[in-house]
DNA sequence: TTGTAAGCGTTATCAG
DNA sequence: CTGATAACGCTTACAA
């Protein structure tokens, strides 16, 4: 049996390939991975067969030294297990994977200071573009994100941003604040008066948008009221543990509890029951981003859907697309209705 | 003002460190990236300080083809946006983070083709490690995965599996079939008797060690019966759609339905709702993995723990740790008992 | 169309 | 301890 393309010790290098089919380094560089197709059909053959018997595979490094880029997008994530970055990065890869892109993910633990370190570290890999899609606060703008952002910029990389923009680098929106009107009218019309907002700490944007958007469709749309705004984080034990600052005893049935989140608003509706109350017909809970869990979750969480998955996908394109409308509208979302606000 | 570090066009190479700070590219090497401390405290001031001036970040792109290796882990999920592949990726990422190195995802969708042709293409990034969370199947094997794992192997690099041990590749093994006994007998022992299980396809390693367990568990230890057994696949529709092949109307209540996963398990209790039956009382589900959304779904979801996020972890340590011990036990698993198999 | 050779930014060997 | 200088594997003018 001749040597299997895998029984070779070290990995076959363009060099050997060259040498192999007779050839010169350019020659089989330009077969193998030189974009204009300008070389003789026989040279061609002898070079593919000969980089298919050793097994090559060209050295993506050396590749991006050259080239001066590496085909690669940088990722950044706040946490890569919680479903919404989990959705948003499946998008990501997905049209990383049709682009011939490698896809890294950094993961910013939802830490500013550590988010601006990522970023700086991320601008050694040289990548083609980098995607931010994590929650931007204030903190992290004073931390220096904009300046290291530049500098990523001024390399060649393009940088995207999901949600808000960021200085003149490409982004892409959706209607937090439309969405969460329409929501927050949805809901009055269904009956509610009385609701309490869930939401993170002022000056995240996401979060901003989305209760001045409930605040306009329940309260100036709808005539309801908003009796208090607790400050957490996009998280399920946030979402837990806030029930908690509520005078349970006192909240009159019908209230409505309008979460920042679905992710908060499943923690919450847990917190509830724990706590001896009913979801639904009791105290009625509404979230943002429509997560799977919120339709498995009985009764299913009304919530505003934002298509994650496509947004990841629209991310990768805004790193390699050659055109783009900066001017584009925000996508509009969704309200989605399930039992976690039946109709009072 | 003096231009910043990020004012500059292109990023700064280590040349214009070593020019900037009046040292040898060499010496610049040492101070900024090189291991041994060797180099005079003037001398590693000034460099710092020169590096510091022009933001200089060293190109991983060049550093790796210089040593030959990237500080890169390559990561292979069967999709990303599933919380049991999220976890694990945590994992991975945590201790990725830790020690230094980028990782680089890659999704296989399921596909064994697409999977080998995927591992095939990783090798270009002459990564440390491949980790492969994916399940692999038979057809997997056929498609030549073996033979593209010693590829890759050869090359140097680590190549660490989850769930099943490989040629003679690292593995982090957890106890499936034990979980399963173990879930099995308990629920023996809450008074069930009859069961259906909604496995995945023979072949998978998981799936049929998780079937197997159970069904001694089940049946063996605790003198239950095993009705069915349904072939299905590792997602949620797959458990939705696999109970309208169950003759719903004819199921007694008190059985129960054992899911090869809890996002299967998921699907299940969704289904049965919406064929108008009940989840606990009526129909008991156990699934398999504890994915956060059965602790918020009600009644709880029973299943058998794995610790998703430390296997990840640990995944990463095997790629990089230099003495593994091959033959540790496979990690035990937790049975949790929740609202969803009452006691009967 | 093909080959030669000069880079790309680092590392690492080997003299000083 | 420091500095030339030859790799590393690949791309790309520039010649032939």
């Amino acid at each position: 049996m001749s040597d299997s393309p895998t029984s070779s010790r070290a990995a076959a290098t363009l060099h050997d390939v060259a040498r192999e089919s007779g050839v010169s380094l350019a020659t089989a560089s330009r077969v193998l991975n030189g974009s204009q197709r300008v070389v003789a059909e026989s040279y061609r053959e002898r070079v593919h067969a000969a980089a298919e018997k050793l097994g090559y595979t060209a050295n993506l490094s050396a590749q991006a030294t050259a080239r001066g880029t590496a085909a690669i997008v940088a990722l950044l994530v706040a946490d890569i297990a919680d479903p919404y970055f989990g959705q948003i990065a499946a998008g990501v890869a997905r049209g990383a994977d049709e682009a011939g892109l490698v896809v890294t993910i950094a993961i910013t633990e939802r830490d500013p200071q550590r988010e601006v370190r990522l970023i700086r570290a991320l601008r050694g890999q040289r990548p083609r573009g980098l995607i931010l899609a994590a929650s931007r606060t204030e903190t992290n703008e004073a931390a220096g994100l904009h300046s290291e952002l530049e500098s990523f910029a001024a390399g060649g990389a393009r940088v995207v941003t999901l949600g808000s923009a960021s200085g003149d680098h490409r982004a892409v929106l959706f209607d937090n604040r439309a969405g969460a009107r329409e929501l927050g009218s949805a809901l009055a019309a269904r009956g509610y008066r009385d609701a309490i907002v869930i939401g993170a700490a002022q000056g995240i944007r996401t979060s901003d948008d989305r209760i001045s958007g409930f605040n306009e469709g329940f309260v100036d749309d709808g005539g309801g009221n908003i009796h208090q705004v607790i400050r957490g984080e996009f998280t399920r034990e946030s979402g837990y543990d806030s029930v908690s600052q509520l005078l349970l005893g006192d909240l009159p049935a019908g209230t409505l509890i309008f979460a920042i989140s679905d992710v908060v608003a499943i923690g919450i509706m847990s917190a509830l029951r724990d706590a001896g109350r009913g979801v639904g017909e009791d105290i009625a809970v509404a979230g943002f981003d429509d997560i799977a869990t919120g339709r498995d979750v009985r009764p299913g969480l009304t919530t505003v859907r934002v298509p994650l998955d496509e947004l990841g996908y629209r991310l990768l394109c805004a790193v390699i697309d050659d055109e783009w409308d900066a001017a584009a509208e925000p996508k509009p979302l969704e309200v989605i209705i399930r039992g976690s606000t039946p109709e009072r």
